[in-house]
DNA sequence: GGAGAAGTATGATCGCTGTCAAACTATGAT
DNA sequence: ATCATAGTTTGACAGCGATCATACTTCTCC
């Protein structure tokens, strides 16, 4: 079959929005996805998560965080990874992320 | 009549929760009711405030802040006074308020 | 005491969003 | 080809929260 190419949209920084970063971040696995992929270091399958949820709901979820701009998706294979967008964060709304990263921020 | 203390509950920076914080945050009235005051620099009146709302529904906005510990509420007459909690939250959560109240980040 | 000002409380409505289930697609391995 | 794996799409549903209107409370001032 003709290798259908997987398009996702990401978006720039320069059209990053604060309004839709917040309704990413402001639900709890969603920052939990954002927490795991800041302590891992590196790139992670979505099947690689702690999720408490449902396979479909985390596909939502990965999607509302790619369209704010928190992470980069790309495939390999069946797997879909997910990349910390921390560059380009960090460059629209500085220490936005560090904020909400902190270890002290992760246990309240 | 016996003046009733009208008292308000306001938490403390110990136990000031992210989710709750986030929570209040994500509202775009609150945020703006936020900004309003830091940019003012002192405290302000509930109905010194720009918001495209009912009363009631404002009413229900400020408590949302106070309760997350985002703003401190005092009566002064029939008044109620609103001042930002930001060495709390500083405390607490660093760096937050500062990303959020940054001039670059309220043009998004 | 009465009137007005400032804000609160309650109840109803309505839209949004997080959730799951089930069916589907795409890729890699056998 | 067949099958398994990984993730997507669609549809339905439930609960939450922002909103407003109305009635109420509290305080100030005359």
């Amino acid at each position: 079959m003709a290798a259908m190419a997987r398009t996702l949209h990401h978006p720039e920084p320069a059209d990053f929005e604060l309004q839709q970063v917040l309704e990413a971040l402001v639900d709890p696995v969603r920052r939990s996805i954002v927490q795991q992929l800041d302590a891992a270091g590196f790139d992670v399958k979505c099947g690689d998560f702690e999720i408490a949820v449902h396979k479909s709901t985390a596909t939502h979820h990965f999607k509302v965080l790619r369209e704010a701009g928190l992470i980069r998706q790309y495939y390999v294979g069946t797997s879909r990874f997910n990349a910390l967008r921390r560059d380009d964060l960090d460059q629209v709304f500085p220490g936005l992320l560090t904020a909400l990263t902190a270890p002290e921020a992760s246990v309240r």
